[in-house]
DNA sequence: GTCCCTATACTCGGATAGCAAGTGTCCGAGTATAGGCGG
DNA sequence: CCGCCTATACTCGGACACTTGCTATCCGAGTATAGGGAC
């Protein structure tokens, strides 16, 4: 799995915690996390394009969420940086080889062991479609160190615009 | 996901339909399903490693599964080739930047986030973990068309040593 | 003092190199077999 | 005719190139702002 998913996903709880409104430069979510900047920008375009954040351009510009928090699942920001394709690909291997069947349509369905893969696949969305950013905002503001807290208030109250 | 789960599954499932005791060599595998048989042999070659097949060596050698193929589940399979790494690893970025504590032991609990990853990953091992190279048999012995099923045995018969 | 205009600086967006892991292939080590030889 | 030995051929196992996708970076297009000038 793509190391943007967990930037991404810390990058959207920030901007979940953020003011209506407002928003923050991926310069500034890169400086917070301490990741390379260019990089987390296109990640953060990623975002953008799947509609899961809104680009604001300009001076006074940034990114913030464009749904709310409980309306962004965490699947919608883990297909939008890693594609939404799915992991296991069937190649229809049955269909080829000595023993096969030539013609296509005496396999009318998939591939039994494609539609096991499938189904846990399936299972892994459902797990992460049941968590929205603002469950991890809750959850991070809940475990998050007082100190933390403290530092991530003052430094937000500088930057943000 | 590795190409190479697909080839697996296919193989232990065939090999799962052998009689006991009896291997097939990675190169007739390879040609019962038409992909290259030195790649296909390097997948076999984790599948041993990982205890899943054992290997005879020599003439009359080859694969066969080495437990009972109701005591051998797709997980099993799927981990013995693509690595039992985790697919998302946490970096710990909430300990990194300008917000950060920088005490490690005020971050008792794993992340939120890893921890909500780290559920689904959960979902999609259990769901492949109930099912068996047993059961792949049966749903291809059940849905395979009889052309490929009479091919497929004849196909055996000849080469199976 | 107010309005307008312009230059500025800051933002995102897509196009461009570098690298690691998966993909694909090969040859060498080891072994059960099959045939030949001796008794 | 039987047993043993040797050469063979076939198997797996690990070491070696190549390609795709992730990692990382940069510069250009567009816009709200801030300041200055005119009225």
């Amino acid at each position: 799995m793509s190391q943007g998913v967990e930037w991404a996903l810390h990058c959207c709880t920030v901007l979940a915690g953020l003011p209506p409104e407002r928003t923050l430069p991926s310069a500034r979510l890169a400086e917070y996390h301490d990741v390379p900047p260019a990089y987390l920008a296109k990640h953060l375009q990623a975002l953008s394009q799947a509609g899961i954040v809104e680009s604001v351009p300009g001076p006074r510009g940034g990114y913030r969420l464009a749904r709310a928090a409980d309306a962004v699942t965490v699947l919608d920001v883990v297909l939008a940086v890693d594609g939404a394709d799915a992991a296991f690909v069937c190649t229809e291997i049955r269909q080829r080889g000595p023993a096969a069947c030539a013609d296509p349509s005496a396999y009318p369905k998939p591939c039994g062991i494609a539609r096991v893969m499938w189904a846990a696949e399936d299972a892994w969305r459902q797990s992460l479609r049941e968590h929205t950013i603002a469950d991890l905002l809750g959850t991070a503001l809940r475990e998050a160190p007082a100190t933390q807290m403290v530092n991530g208030a003052a430094w937000l109250g500088e930057v943000m615009r």
